[in-house]
RNA sequence: GGCCAGGUAGCUCAGUUGGUAGAGCAGGGGAUUGAAAAUCCCCGUGUCGGCGGUUCGAUUCCGUCCCUGGCCA
């Protein structure tokens, strides 16, 4: 685990040559194919080296979801230990890691239909009413979720409109745990200003890598547009902004590092939530290890591994 | 050299009919159950360019100097 540009692909690669792991990514972004500079995926002379599955699993267009990760994930870690190997998962995902280590709860699919039906409603009454609406049939969630906050409400009233219950009846019952035990590894520079530097460093890299030019061959995809995930990933929404007219190259390189070092953010965030818990509860089901704190930027930006030991 | 317009938070700017100032962006912290690289919440003291003057009190008025941009020489 760890956040953007933190140099998890060169450190997953030397494990996977030394030792029998086999990498399953967890990003929510490298499963799209055709989206490959921004993402930063490894290219295909490392992949070779170090097979990657979960990536290239998708097309632009379609939609991929905490819970399909966790059946895709769950199969491939089957397939690895089956074969008599060890999965190496690596990614910046937290909401993966999570749902993958402690299941979901039971709850429907998102129903594209509905959702745009709710869509609808929001633009003519306003979010605040459906929050109210919220109110109404399950409070508990309403008061969880900020008015302001159109996603989770839209699921919220999803769930219950789907079910009939409420969304935080049914996440009482929670998932099943992961299966296996884990040892979790997190890299986390010491310094936030030496991450901004090489995210500010690797979005130029991106940019001189074909960025934009891979950006608009999804521009010119009449199918795709800027309300689907994959074109709301970083470096892509700003690259699209920008082949649209609403700003210039340098804004739209501004706004992309902006956005990167923004979600190296919320990162560390599920980082150092990951770690309170581990720290806080010694007596945790699972044999967890976890090395935070123990590489220097200077570590990390020399590959070293001996981390791990 | 003269005239004009500016010099206010890291950046772009607003504002104070004189009672020491506030937005957006950036940045920081947090939340996170089928969109999650998403979505959302919370956090704003900075010689208001410098130095003098007037005033109980100046960032706000006056003088002067410095800097930036434009126009004219």
């Amino acid at each position: 685990m760890g956040p953007t540009a933190s140099g998890k692909t060169d450190l997953a690669v030397e494990l996977v040559e030394r030792l029998p792991f086999e990498i399953i990514s967890v990003d929510s972004a490298m499963v799209y194919r055709g989206m490959d500079v921004g993402t930063a995926k490894p290219e295909p002379e490392l992949l070779a080296r170090a097979p990657h599955r979960l990536i290239d699993i998708l097309d632009p267009v379609e939609r991929y979801s905490a819970a399909r990760f966790r059946e895709d994930a769950l199969r491939e870690m089957a397939a690895i230990t089956a074969s008599g190997r060890i999965p190496l998962l690596v990614g910046g995902t937290g909401l993966y890691f999570r749902a993958l280590e402690q299941g979901l709860s039971a709850l429907p699919d998102a129903d594209p239909q509905l959702r745009a039906r709710l869509e609808a409603e929001a633009a003519r009454e306003g979010w605040a009413a459906l929050h109210l609406r919220l109110v109404q049939v399950d409070p508990e969630a309403a008061a969880r979720i900020h008015p302001n906050d159109p996603q989770r409400l839209q699921r919220a009233l999803e769930v219950y409109e789907l079910t009939g219950r409420p969304l935080s009846e049914l996440q009482r019952v929670r998932g099943v745990p992961l299966p296996y035990r884990l040892a979790k590894i997190a890299l986390v520079p010491a310094e936030r200003s030496l991450l901004h530097r090489r995210i500010a460093d690797r979005f130029e890299a991106m940019l001189a890598s074909g960025l934009i030019e891979e950006v608009e061959r999804l521009f010119r995809r009449p199918d795709l547009g800027p309300e689907l995930p994959s074109i709301r990933s970083v470096g892509y929404r700003q690259v699209w902004g920008h082949l649209a007219g609403e700003y210039g190259r340098e804004e739209m390189i501004q706004r992309g590092i902006a956005a990167t070092r923004q979600l190296a953010k919320r990162q560390l965030t599920w980082l150092r939530r990951e770690a309170e818990t581990l720290r806080i509860d010694p007596a945790a089901p699972k044999p967890v290890e976890i090395v935070l704190n123990s590489l220097t930027a200077a570590a990390i930006s020399e590959q070293k591994v001996g981390v791990l030991h």
